[in-house]
Parts: structure tokens; C-alpha cells; sequence
RNA sequence: GGAGACGUCGCAUAGUUCGGCCUAGUGCACCACCCUGCUAAGGUGGAGUACCCUUUAUUGGGUACCGUGGGUUCAAAUCCCACCGUCUCCGCCA
């Protein structure tokens, strides 16, 4: 949600940012509008119940005799004020409707514009070239005996696949990296609930335009988490935060459940796009000042990360139209897929700024000893995913895949993955 | 799955029998000041969250909040209903 004293003071920015990213302007206008009805309604509410209040007092001290007549009164009294209750009721629901419809404003240097208006920032690594006819990931897999398919439809239908023996093995690999980094930098790590409740799930704001991508057990009215943002985010709400000793920082690790509902025919072979994969994300709580320099931080973690691996990427600071509506900002770090000949996302991250805290009512205390909403920012440290770039950029010609260095300690002290043929 | 107990202002607890004197008492912890020649004790005062109006020096006033949401009533921490959570016992169990 957005800052409604920002709405009151500084429409013009909103209205700025939401024609950035292709959004409503007008909808400014009307939670304006809103705002005033609601404060309207409210004012004319309380003063109605603050003399409800005082006449109750009369009610119970006066005398047997008078009684009777004073509450005959009292209840018209009491007619209106429910009545006025009821209008108050109305218009902060309408209110909130309106405003909820509004985005993050986005921070200066955002590309306007949509999908693909992106700046791409920087490249870095050499685009690895080949003297053989490179294998792509599913065919590498199959001969590492690493990704399994056709099981994984078997048991339970497309996108779904079994990692085994070495595959198994890579995906803990990259993910502990992930976390002995994350560790090392301050993260906390942390297993997070998978199956949330619909406040959690309506609190990240994942059930607006991305419902369609979600799994849900109607049996228990509970739905699968896409991400552990979710989680993470529901961890701290409302709750005031201690943030004096610097910024909260979670390392998340959790499964992944997403529908895939809208990809129909994208990314069908292999493991690249799936229903199920495992993640683990940053988060962190800090103060709004910070944000843009935290941000800037869990990017660089990211970008360690895939140079470890040794992998080719480019980072890419998206359009304002391509952000999800909590997002101000959003980076993707993107590494180079061989067999595809393209960047594919591997990492994204977002600053929220307190548009996501706001809604969940995390805060922290001001030095005057007021509260106000924390910043939150995400970002993902290690995915199932990484895999497809790490196999392709590392093959030899005999369908062996040399393992970086920084992946060795992991793989205890293993350097070339053989094919299993052999 | 069955039976029962419980959920109060940071923590602990009183209040719920019989609705109004609860603007929710008390202890601990906390903050300020006072007293005291001192890592003790004592005294006085203060202090929650959200929103609205006013002021805009961070002033003053109001409304709401006793797990959550409904209901009854002139009036609900207190009565009724549903839900959520915690604990105990029984049953079942990858």
C-alpha cells in the first residue's frame, strides 16, 4: 500500500510513476476523493458516539424513575450512531479499495515503458564459445544421470521431474554456497512454511495478479507459496521491529509451487521452467533510507554468486511497467544459456521500499518514538534453475561437465562430472 | 478424529459469578525527577497501538482496541455464536 500522506501531499508523483508503468492515473484522483469521503464519514461517527458515551453515563446514574424515559432516548441515539457507523464502515472500505489498486511508486531511474524496455547495466563474462556441438542441459542431464523426465510426468504430469545422483547432489551444492555466503554476510537462515493461510498469501499481495499462478487445497483453505518471500514477509507482521543494530536479514530456503498457468508451450524441455523447485531468497527488513544501498548490496551478493559459478550474465534493471506492483526497482541477473543462445533470468531482485511492510504492518520506532513502516527488499540467492546454466557453460565434448572451483568443497572435492556410460 | 482447559495494556496477573462505579487494577521490568555518601532501599510522576479533528515545536481534544469476526443491549473484557491459536488427555498415523 502506499503512503496516504504522500497520496494527500505529492499526488503528482504517483501519478508520475503509475504513467511509467502504464498504469491507471486517474485511479490518484479517486483515492483522493476516497480519502476525503472516508475522513468525513469517521469524523461524523465519532463525534455521534462521543455523545452516545456521555449520555450512557447519565443513563446509569440517574435515578429509577428517570431511567426509563432517558433510555428511550438513548436508543434513536443509539439508531443514528450505528447508522453512522455503518457509513464510516462504507467508505474506508471504499477507500481502501482504491488505494490498493495504486503501485509502488517507482525510484528515479526506472526505464518507463514495459517488458521490454529494460536498461541492461552491465555483461560480464566472456560468452563461452565451443569447438563441438554443444549439448543443452536436459540431454546433459540425462547422460550425467542427473534429471529424469520422464518420472518425474509419470508420477506426477508435465514440468514435474526427478533430480537423482549427481543432480540431486548439484542442486544442495549450489544451494549450500548460497547459504555458507549469506551466512557469512549476516543472513539468518531459515525453513519456511510452504502452505500458508490466505491473510499471508493476500498480505504479499500475491493473490491480485498473480492468483492465477498459485496452488491452492481447497480442503484446508490453504495455498502453496511460490516463493519463501512469502513466508518471510508474513514472518515479521505487525510486529516493531528493532532495527538500531542495522538492517534483519533472512536467508530463506524453501520449495517452490508454481502453476505455470499462463506459459502454455514456454520452456517445455527441462527443468528451466517447472511446477516444483527449490530456492533460497534473501530478505531483508531495514530502514527506508537505507533501502537503495541495501538493494544495491543483495544485488552484488548475486552477481558473487554467479561469477563463483563461473557463468556469463547480464544484470538488467527492468521497466516499470514489467515490476510487480510492490516493487519500486527490480534487477535481474540473468546468465547466458549456451543451446539457447540467449540471457535467461536466473536471479531477480526488488525493493520493495514500505509498500509491502505498510500492508503487513512491520514497523519500526523513529527517533522522535514514533512507528513508521520498515523497507523490504528481496532477492534470489540460488534456484533448481541454476543447474540448466551451470551443466551447458561447463560441458567438455565427451558430455563431462567440469564443476567450478567454488562448487568443489560441496561435491567433496569432485572436479569432472562423468557421463554415467562411461 | 474425540473430550476438556485456556487466550486481558512489554512480561506476570486481577476483573468475567450478578453488563453500567473498568477512563481495565496490581506486581515486575522501563523512563524522568527527588531523597539517600552511592552497583541496595525508598518517594513522586510518566509511559501502549491505530485512526480522526486541531496545532504544525513532536499542542490539545476525540474514537477504537481485553485472541479475531459477528450478534444481543440504551450500555459488553463481562452475555450469545462462529473462527483462530495454545495446552492436557484419548484415539489414529508415512
Amino acid at each position: 500500500m502506499i503512503d496516504p500522506v504522500l497520496l494527500r501531499e505529492h499526488p503528482d508523483l504517483i501519478k508520475r510513476s503509475q504513467a511509467a508503468r502504464g498504469d491507471s492515473v486517474d485511479v490518484v484522483d479517486e483515492a483522493i476523493a476516497a480519502d476525503a469521503a472516508r475522513r468525513a464519514a469517521i469524523g461524523a461517527y465519532e463525534s455521534l458516539r462521543a455523545e452516545q458515551n456521555a449520555f450512557g453515563k447519565t443513563v446509569a446514574k440517574a435515578p429509577k424513575d428517570e431511567k426509563q424515559a432517558l433510555v428511550a432516548e438513548a436508543q434513536s441515539l443509539a439508531a443514528r450512531v450505528k447508522e453512522a457507523q455503518a457509513d464510516a464502515t462504507a467508505a474506508e472500505e471504499g477507500f481502501d479499495a482504491v488505494i490498493r489498486r495504486i503501485a509502488n511508486v517507482i525510484v528515479e531511474g526506472v526505464p518507463a515503458g514495459g517488458e521490454d524496455d529494460f536498461t541492461v547495466l552491465r555483461e560480464v563474462g566472456d560468452i563461452p564459445s565451443f569447438d563441438f556441438e554443444p549439448r543443452d542441459h536436459l540431454e546433459l542431464g540425462e547422460l550425467l544421470g542427473a534429471i529424469d523426465m520422464h518420472r518425474g510426468a509419470k508420477v506426477s504430469g508435465s514440468r514435474f521431474y526427478f533430480l537423482r545422483g549427481i543432480g540431486a547432489r548439484l542442486e544442495l551444492a549450489i544451494m549450500n554456497l548460497g547459504l555458507d555466503l549469506a551466512m557469512r554476510n549476516g543472513f539468518v537462515p531459515l525453513i519456511t512454511p510452504t502452505l500458508v493461510r490466505p491473510e499471508t498469501m493476500a498480505g504479499t499481495g500475491f493473490l491480485g495478479e498473480h492468483s492465477d499462478e498459485v496452488y491452492y487445497l481447497p480442503a484446508d483453505d490453504l495455498y502453496l507459496t511460490g516463493t519463501s518471500e512469502v513466508a518471510l514477509a508474513g514472518y515479521h507482521a505487525d510486529e516493531i521491529l528493532d532495527l538500531e543494530k542495522g538492517p534483519v536479514r533472512y536467508a530463506g530456503w524453501s520449495t517452490c509451487y508454481r502453476r505455470e498457468a499462463g506459459s502454455g508451450g514456454k520452456d517445455t524441455r527441462g527443468i528451466i521452467r517447472v511446477h516444483q523447485f527449490n530456492k533460497l531468497e534473501m530478505f531483508v527488513y531495514t530502514l527506508p533510507e537505507n533501502a537503495e544501498a541495501e538493494h544495491q548490496r543483495l544485488l552484488g551478493w548475486q552477481e558473487q554468486m554467479l561469477q563463483s559459478l563461473g557463468l556469463s550474465y547480464r544484470v538488467i534493471d527492468t521497466a516499470a511497467g514489467d515490476l510487480g506492483s510492490s516493487a519500486a526497482r527490480k534487477f535481474d541477473v540473468e546468465a547466458w544459456v549456451p543451446t539457447q543462445g540467449a540471457f535467461r533470468e536466473l536471479t531477480s531482485t526488488s525493493n520493495c521500499t514500505t509498500y509491502q511492510a505498510r500492508r503487513l504492518d512491520t514497523r519500526y520506532r523513529t527517533e522522535s518514538g514514533k512507528t513508521a513502516p520498515v523497507a523490504t527488499l528481496n532477492g534470489t540467492l540460488a534456484t533448481t534453475r541454476w543447474i540448466v546454466a551451470l551443466l551447458e557453460t561447463h560441458q567438455r565434448a565427451d558430455g563431462s561437465v567440469v564443476v567450478p572451483e567454488a562448487l568443489r568443497p560441496y561435491l567433496g572435492g569432485l572436479e569432472i562430472i562423468e557421463p554415467l556410460g562411461v
